[in-house]
DNA sequence: GTGAAAGCGCTAACAC
DNA sequence: GTGTTAGCGCTTTCAC
């Protein structure tokens, strides 16, 4: 039996109504149970139905009802990393609530694999797009240029627009860790950060640094390492710094990769410096790492209530909703100097 | 400017015709790069849709088609567990290759909801269905009753129904924990596993139990904990083992989340018991983690391959494609009893 | 090479 | 309370 063949085709409802000896509309009507039906029609329809296997067609339905669809578009990282996967849960939880479906698309951190995206999920009627941008401008999601779709920004701020968005305090979080190794007498500090083309990598380090100028220790950045994307390289990094005349006595990482980089590395020293890292991980308790902890979860959730409001017509100026990060001590930020 | 200005509506392919002088039918052959359309025609049209902003309706498009939508769906547990999250990924990833998107829905791990979410699903003509069946029977799911629409299950077999699936080899893998802590001298073995009642879970346990037996440990069962669903119970029941007259030498645990609930209680022990864990999962090798793994990315990549094929038409009986578990030692399986 | 007409499955508007 | 007609935006047939 070919997988295409019409024998399991599911039926429709002008079949539906055909065997219940109603019209078309009427069908319609008794299983959207709208009013003006008699009980005992209702039933008949109800019971053809049952008997055929009807299922509603929903792409019918969405076009009748103006070409839109019951779906929400996340464009993120790789959900591998439990970051964004943390994002999706929230969000695919929220819009479940209000029968809407999620649909996830990896940008590979990459923006011309992201626009592309954009354009398919614009193509299939999406009701709203969730992005983590992973860099460049946003001009092209002018509002009158997607069809008024909504767009939610999250983790990074969007570039030349407008628009709502769902932020870590990324800042506060990074002065927090600054400060907290500050005053455990720390001063040769090393900040490993990601990608400093990313908004978000950029408030952690600007965080970081004016913790540290405040703090009178102006040549910190001898021990500035930034655009470490990887795991492999943040290892290098680390154990390069550490390998100086004069090492660091603490480190912070600046997301959840560099800080699981940083701890195979520091796994195997005798004497391993401070650590403090952004972003909290499953089993930090465990390996007692400090980190600057945020919910990610929540994160997805705003943006998926964000984006609800907006679908159900609510109009006004974006809103910006913060998501507070909070140090989290372990012992591995407590190590003295 | 309300979020409903039929201002910002996208522009249709008649829209498009119009302006560029030329038929609705012309405008789509254009668009499409489809054959018999002059040079200069298409260089127009194409002038008009760019001007225009001109999207596609994938909606109208697929009703048009014959019902059937881009999307392929994946039910499962919360896409918060690495576990989950790691096999979307893969899925997404092999399924964008084919210009497929994925949507996600959480089943809460529960059977009534997974029977709603595949309801939804059929509604919008999702084009395959992956699932991670949290338990119960599928018969609902027989190929007639559902139009045809290709079925992949995931870690878990099908019950009541013949259909594709991906495992893993929970047995053989269970069955190489159970080896490397015999051959480690170990007799009292703990097994700490979830709900019996899913057969990944029994395949482990039963894995479990034959190398058992064979090794004349018949009353192995003594230490045998199932049902321990959250991080919680588990860290209760270990306490509860450790506390025992005779307590097990090791322990065995069959997911990540609880191996991570045994790693909570071992950290706070002088004297650990040997400890290996069903699934990998980040930092084990920094915690020193023996664990059995296997590649959860290539899972849910099969499962989407698997799926491609029926969708493009491929017929025949149903396929099982087994992932491989191996044991990797990190130091917790190796300590003597 | 191009276009007119029909129709995918459904819902909205307006009869009766 | 029920039915008829039209049409969402597109592709398919078939004619020119």
């Amino acid at each position: 039996m070919p997988a295409d063949d019409p024998a399991v085709r599911l039926p429709t409802l002008s079949q539906v109504a055909a065997l219940a000896g109603v019209s078309l509309k009427t069908a319609s009507r008794a299983l959207n149970s709208e009013p003006n039906v008699a009980e005992e029609t209702g039933q008949r329809v109800r019971a053809a139905a049952e008997q055929l296997g009807y299922r509603l067609n929903g792409l019918a339905r969405e076009l009748r009802r103006g070409g839109t669809s019951a779906m929400v578009g996340l464009i993120s990282g790789d959900l591998a990393n439990p970051f964004y996967s943390a994002v999706a849960s929230g969000a695919e939880r929220e819009l479940r609530r209000h029968g809407l479906l999620l649909v996830t698309a990896n940008n590979d951190e990459n923006v011309s694999q992201e626009r592309n995206l954009v354009d398919v999920f614009l193509e299939r009627r999406v009701r709203a797009l969730l992005i983590v941008p992973s860099g460049g401008g946003q001009e092209y999601l002018a509002r009158d240029d997607i069809g008024g779709v909504p767009v939610v920004f999250l983790d990074r701020p969007p570039q030349g627009l407008a628009a709502d968005s769902v932020l870590i305090d990324n800042e506060g979080g990074a002065r927090a860790a600054a400060e907290h190794l500050l005053a455990g007498g720390h001063r040769r500090i090393a900040l490993v950060a990601d990608l400093a083309r990313t908004a978000s990598q950029r408030a952690r380090i600007d965080g970081f640094a004016a913790a540290m100028r405040r703090a009178g220790n102006p040549d910190w950045d001898r021990y500035l390492r930034t655009d470490i994307h990887d795991a492999a390289t943040a290892e290098r990094t680390i154990s390069a710094l550490l390998d100086l005349d004069e090492p660091p006595t603490a480190i912070f990482t600046t997301n959840n990769r560099l800080t699981t980089g940083a701890l195979r590395i520091l796994a195997r020293r005798s004497r391993p410096p401070a650590l403090v890292g952004f972003d909290d991980f499953e089993l930090a308790d465990v390996v007692g790492t400090t980190v600057v902890a945020h919910d990610m979860v929540a994160l997805g959730r705003e943006a998926a209530r964000l984006a609800f409001a907006r679908i159900s017509g609510h109009s006004g100026p974006p809103e910006t909703v913060v998501i507070p990060a909070s140090l989290i001590p372990r012992g591995s930020g407590e190590i003295a100097p």
